[in-house]
RNA sequence: GUGCGUGUAGCUCAGGUUGGUUAGAGCACUGGGUUGUGGUCCCAGGGGUCGCCGGUUCAAAUCCGGUCACGCACCCCA
């Protein structure tokens, strides 16, 4: 039996990586501008840290958590989203008390027992950030700003809808849920199997049913845009007008439903036709309840999530040819002695920024240079018999096919100024 | 978790329906043509227990069953 991976876990080859970085450092780059900072939390956390938090009757929690028994007794789980653990770790480090404003990323992998399918893993990796503090419109529109700004930068807005839309919160949301039921129940008998569950456990849900009849009862439904209390819509409209101002284009969704419990006010959706089922590349939404839920005290939040893999895939798209790696100088060498003084100029060469490759046998010129070629190297230093002699280098310059001789102790330096 | 489809070299795929000598191609890889020069060209070579297990048969890549993986849809979501 050969050796394999755990279905619905890969792996990310170096052909690939470079895609990764940029995607990633683009992300930081510009969550570092917006004020944020990397917060770094543990894979696994005690099950209740998510059972709380996301809700017990979502599907996460019901039926997709890679939950086990630790040897003590007590149930951990790995986590599933990266929310609930960096609002753990705010309170258990008190992050409240060292500021009134917590601005924090994070990147890593999450785990679902999810069927896997394009786009669609059990292990797999998001980016996403906290804004953890003010409950100001402001805060909501700035961090959806930021999002915006990334798929700019890693021009992916090509493919990408931004919807957005409000869900209320513990003051207008329990009487809205009551409207929703007292629509639904006289057709409950129309609904799908599964939104007649919905009915009691989560009304809200019925509305992004995607079973044709349940969609259709769904259209003619009271809407939480025009049951939201006077300060949930004061707050929706700043965050649309915020949006605004800085050119943010959004559309408003108010059939939005986010998947975990924990959300109040403010959701957003980023998606795409480009992925087939898989049409969610980020989401996020304002968290009020949250913090305090979880044992801390009464703080607001906001935050998103993206999934790294979609934005790959998507990414892929856009610039299809990808970021391949290049060396700055290959040196072929030819006869022993060559390889011996090409050795410690390889490493000379390194120390100084230059990226550098050579063989390490003794292999014909041609075999080098094809080499040299494949690496994308700019440069290729030929050190044979000849050139040690005469104490050079030939420098070949492989976009123009041109070769010069240069001093063997005035290379490194010659090829510092010429790329400067 | 449900349904449908696919699974042959590192990659993309022929062959399979009509079982039958050493299972093919292109790309990639290695070497040579040019005894010291890449990206083009030519030649040669290496690489496959035909996803895995079992069944039918004198004989299975080919037919049947199961299983695993992937893909698509459902579901769910990032």
């Amino acid at each position: 039996m050969k050796i394999k991976s755990i279905r619905g876990f890969h792996d990310i080859l170096p052909e690939s990586i470079r895609r990764w970085h940029f995607i990633e450092d683009a992300a930081r780059r510009i969550f570092e501008l917006y004020g944020f900072s990397e917060i770094r939390i543990p894979v696994l956390e005690f099950t209740d840290v998510f059972a709380r938090s996301l809700g017990t009757t979502t599907d996460i929690v019901e039926k997709e958590m890679y939950t086990f028994e630790d040897r003590d007794g007590s149930s951990l789980t790995l986590r599933p989203e990266g929310t609930a653990g960096v609002v753990r770790a705010y309170i258990e480090d008190s992050m409240h008390a060292k500021s009134g404003i917590s601005k924090l990323y994070y990147t890593g992998m999450m785990f679902r027992h999810e069927r896997p399918q394009k786009g669609r893993f059990r292990g797999f990796y998001q980016i996403g950030a906290e804004l953890i503090g003010p409950q100001e419109p402001a805060s909501d529109a700035e961090l959806v700003t930021m999002l915006w700004r990334f798929f700019e930068e890693t021009e992916l807005t090509q493919f990408l809808e931004l919807e957005i839309s409000s869900l209320g919160d513990q003051n207008c949301r329990p009487q809205y849920k009551e409207k929703l039921v007292e629509y639904f129940t006289p057709q409950k008998n129309d609904l799908c199997e599964n939104c007649q569950r919905r009915l009691q456990a989560n009304p809200l849900r019925i509305l992004d049913c995607k079973e044709k009849k349940c969609k259709e009862i769904a259209a003619e439904a009271p809407s939480m845009l025009d049951n939201l209390c006077q300060e949930c819509e004061n707050h929706f409209n700043a965050v649309k007008e915020n949006l605004t101002a800085v050119g943010v284009p959004f559309v408003i969704n108010p059939k939005i439903v986010r998947g975990l419990d924990y959300y109040t006010r403010t959701v957003f959706e980023v998606t795409t036709q480009e992925l087939g089922s898989q049409n969610a590349v980020a989401a996020g939404g304002r968290y009020d309840g949250l913090v305090e839920e979880l044992g801390g005290p009464d703080i607001a939040a906001v935050g998103f999530a993206m999934g790294i893999e979609r934005i790959v895939l998507l990414q892929e798209k856009a610039i299809p040819k990808g970021f391949p790696k290049k060396v700055d100088v290959f040196i072929a060498h030819l006869g022993d002695e060559a390889r011996k003084a090409a050795f410690p100029l390889a490493i000379e060469l390194r120390q100084k920024d230059v990226s550098v490759e050579m063989d390490y046998g003794n292999k014909s010129l041609k075999s080098q240079m094809k080499r040299a070629d494949k690496l994308g190297a700019g440069f290729t230093f030929i050190l044979g018999e000849e050139e040690l002699e005469k104490g050079v280098v030939k420098v070949r310059n492989m976009n123009e096919s041109s070769e010069e001789d240069i001093k063997i102790n005035e290379v490194v330096d010659a090829y510092q100024k010429f790329k400067s």
